[in-house]
DNA sequence: ATTTCATTCAAACGACCGTTTGAATAAAGT
DNA sequence: ACTTTATTCAAACGGTCGTTTGAATGAAAT
């Protein structure tokens, strides 16, 4: 019922359980309605600590998203640079499983699709600083692997397909997000790899049963 | 500066004055972060109207939302109806375009991608009840038109392949949301067809080229 | 032992929130 | 003319918000 916590003298790492219980509730009730209040108490943290670890509201949003978004996107440019290398001629699937394989791995799966799927959703304000912080290099580095490997589909339509395919994966991270209602770690493989599918016979287009205009 | 409006008695029609101030602030801020104070001021309206005519906060975005997604889904309907009964064999294209293609008519289309992606957006609190309301109708028939002129594709593929949709569509309503930025309305229409034909592909997925497990 | 510096704390700041109230006002019905 | 009903109004209700302050506390450095 009381705001306050029990003295708290360095047990543990403050800031860590900020941002724990930040990420939970940015994840349920999105970051306006989430107030720095709530998340200090659930932190078991003094209110003042919120400031003082991350200057602002936004500031520590941002550092929720970077710390969970950081660790994925690093997997992913080392998948890419690794099909870069190897020698084996790239495809559009081994270049899409490096961009959504990652949100599989690591122990952190709970949190980080609804994590990113919130974000999207958020106003652009909230939204945009952040996103392209996170997300300019890898999307870049990405459309350019896909333009190598479609090159019968010119740059202006690859950024339109590249946008469905981002809007796909969002979706069906938002959808898998609470993991433990009715999504278990296979179902949300299973959703991962059919996304995989979809993206690439979006992106290809084998253009049979056209008839435009 | 001040909040209140100049006496106001029945200039215009005052639920509208709402809804249209409203429209504008839930798109651009999200619902949480817009007041009914800046509502109110902004339509130029008592604050105590907001209440009187919609109950609540929550009923306000209900009745915002309502007013334009009821016409885009009579038109959907109207359009797989007319599909279902003219004699000439359905087919994925004719499905998506009769889902897609009333976003591109009327004269609302400035605000109707951005509501619709914003609402998508929103903590389940508030988003659920509303899409559910207003969407499940609409879904449960096209999925089902769908799953006649794909046979191939089993009930629960084609339940994930309709996400991945769904979610496309958010992506490219969202992007090309504030009309008049960079987006205009041919920039638009455009986006929708290359919607559709991202879709199709997605749908009905070629099967070439895989090598599952 | 004393200074230094990072961290935690309770308390408060001013502002804004959704909602309610009850009187004032207008329009319609009789 | 009078009553009824629907709408608008200013003002306030009790709370919650992000942020700031300045003292207390602790560990490390000298």
């Amino acid at each position: 019922m009381s705001t306050q916590a029990t003295t708290n003298t360095g047990t543990a790492d403050t800031r860590e359980k900020i941002l724990d219980a930040a990420e939970l509730l940015f994840v349920e009730h999105g970051f306006a309605a989430t107030s720095l209040r709530a998340i200090a108490a659930k932190a078991d943290v003094n209110l003042a600590a919120t400031h003082y670890h991350f200057g602002s509201k936004k500031g520590l949003l941002a550092a929720v998203f970077h710390r969970r978004i950081q660790p994925v996107n690093t997997l992913r440019l080392e998948g890419l640079e690794k099909l870069e290398t190897s020698g084996v001629p790239m495809t559009a699937r081994s270049i899409l499983e490096a961009f959504f394989l990652p949100f599989k791995s690591a122990d952190i799966i709970s949190t980080i699709p609804g994590l990113v799927g919130r974000l999207h959703g958020e106003p652009e304000s909230i939204s945009k600083p952040i996103l392209e912080e996170e997300f300019t290099e890898v999307t870049e580095r990405f459309q350019e692997a896909l333009a190598m490997v479609l090159p019968q589909v010119d740059r202006a339509e690859l950024r339109w397909r590249f946008h469905f395919m981002i809007g796909s994966m969002i979706q069906i991270l938002r959808i898998q997000s609470p993991l433990g209602i009715g999504s278990t770690q296979e179902s949300f493989n299973r959703g991962m790899e059919r996304l995989v599918d979809f993206c690439i016979a979006g992106l290809e287009q084998a253009d049979l049963g056209k008839q435009h205009d």
